[in-house]
DNA sequence: ACGTAACCGAGACGGTACGTCAGGTCTTATC
DNA sequence: GATAAGACCTGACGTACCGTCTCGGTTACGT
């Protein structure tokens, strides 16, 4: 069905100028937000033509969809042995990742677009909700049968419950380090009752 | 010291003209989303020339800002002597009132304002995040009282975490009826180690 | 016919706002042009509403008109016994007159405006033309008298040649002095078969 | 110095679009007149987005100004062997091409224009006093020449006056005819003294 | 003397056109 | 055939005035 080293005719398209574009777009999204991104300063900024740009996205929103896309590094499911250890990492990685300045803006424009372009939506399902919960759902697995935690949990549910928190609190609290720790406090309650949490 | 009938001279603004402004706002919003709501709709909309809009707003955000402020309806903090009836009410109220098609707009809208303009982040606090931690507190206070809830549960906490999700529900999930029965299994996670649920 | 002093109820026009509307307009008219004229400015400068403008005259036109017509200064008809030295008082008033920094703006705006508006037309014809021509027409017929002339020249053309030399002159001749010193050599050129001109 | 296939890069001008506005621009002025004779109207009329005609001129008067250039016929200077034959064709060509129709409306609007805006006197300038003074001065040569007309004569100022004439008769005089007969009038005045003019 | 009718300032109102800007498509010449 | 450049149409932007319409307040007559 797919052609693997199929070469198309004429002068193939190249890659710099590809990388270009990618680059000029998240400068320019880092530095003046989603609104105030044109196409046009885009191809300025790449040193490339319009068309050039619409050659390979069909419309703003899939150029910045794929520039996120490529651009954000993904989490490491630790396996410490211990449920704790392994949340502990996991809680680390992801404050270091989304909390940082760039961070920030990238989750915040994501959740911007969703809002408005349905495509969007799955591009952050994809590439934000799935990792977290395949993360989640394998430390708890491993969790559950070193009898750490009660088998009838929902990873997903947690997973989400501590998503929708980050989210709100990404939008409306400026204070990254008080995000942190009301995060934290938010999964200590939520395992509460379902694990045997260590004497800290 | 305060003029309590200090009228400017001049022909004053028409209440009419503002409640027209208002309304054709919400119209389109709810009808084409935030995308797709020009000013110039308004002012056709509203049969309102476009500078009258401007005399009344310094932009777009703003007008949407007062139209939602004004539109949104308040939760009615319910009592009914259990906490597990009042939380049902809430729910329920919550649900007709952000899940119907011009709530999730709103919501989507606010979110979306607010990742790039502040002032967006004080009327979702001031209008969403407020009067619900308020109604959690009342709610959770009288149930303790009762004796129905342990007395350290933090309500705000249990309400942020809600309303996270409710957030991510309305981003990624299309389907309002399962954003309810899944908001309903949270609830009752959140509350399973911390209350005494009447057997259903 | 007319009722003389016929007044109707309620409070008279202001007289002092009158005035202070049709200065504005020529103030304006001085410093801007026509161009660049507008009714809310006049308003402003005169300290009046736009209404009391408008309930005054129709249009900006109207109002412009009677501007001028109140404002213009008329010529006076010399008689020094002389043919020559009659013209060149007269010579010397029309340049004082037309060649003001107000007078040019003034001729200009007229010109602009009689070639669209009737009523503009009218009022050159009346200010401009009517009082040129009978000035030509006495000076002209005491010089026949005196002999100075030959009695079959028509001063009507000689005036339209003048007054039409001044106009082109005004509209494309930047420099007032060139522009005066050009009127007198036609002035010259056109009367010297038909005068005695003394030798200077 | 001058590069013949020089061609900028990027895709050119088309210059349908360019007649189209140009033909637009004077198809709305003989319809409407140079009052309501807006841009919208005339990229609606010639089916050309705004920035298009901004793209080449920087105003409407620009426009304006390239629209009666490009469309104003020449005069073609004729050579009889005889003054009166000669200027017999002058005026009947510029009686044709002043007095028609669109004639009167274009010189009036030149006239108009260049009472405000000083590039129209330019144009008018070059496209309308140069031409006509070419015309006289080279007819007049030809004349002195032959011995029919006396050497010191000015052309310059003979077709001054003729054109100064010609403005003020076209703006006060609506009959057609009889600004030909009282040109024609003008005319044999301005000659009497200076030529020898044949026995009619 | 006092009511009332027209005046006055201020400025909001529905419009029209302005000149600018960006989006997405197209047409060149060049590589 | 891809590329850089840039012209093209579209359509919204925010501004400036237009001419009309309320406002609250002020004269000056006519009873």
């Amino acid at each position: 069905m797919t052609q693997t080293t199929k070469s198309s005719p004429g002068r193939p398209r190249s890659i710099e100028v590809h990388q270009a574009i990618l680059q000029a777009t998240l400068d320019l999204l880092a530095e003046f937000g989603y609104q105030g991104l044109s196409i046009e300063a885009i191809a300025a900024r790449a040193g490339v033509g319009k068309a050039t740009i619409y050659r390979r996205y069909n419309s703003k929103e899939e150029l910045i969809a794929e520039a996120i896309e490529c651009n954000r590094p993904q989490l490491t499911i630790p396996d410490t042995g211990s449920l704790w250890t392994d949340l502990e990492e996991v809680h680390k990685q992801a404050a270091e990742l989304d909390l940082s300045p760039l961070g920030r803006q990238t989750i915040a424009m994501i959740i911007s677009l969703a809002s408005t372009i349905p495509q969007f939506a799955e591009i952050y399902w994809k590439k934000y909700v799935i990792p977290r919960r395949k993360a989640a759902s394998i430390i708890f697995k491993r969790a559950k049968a070193r009898g750490e935690m009660s088998p009838d949990v929902d990873p997903d549910l947690i997973c989400d419950l501590m998503t929708g928190l980050l989210f709100k609190s990404i939008l409306f609290q400026p204070e990254t380090e008080e995000i942190k720790s009301y995060m934290r406090r938010a999964l200590d309650f939520l395992l509460q009752g379902v694990t045997s949490k260590p004497s800290q």
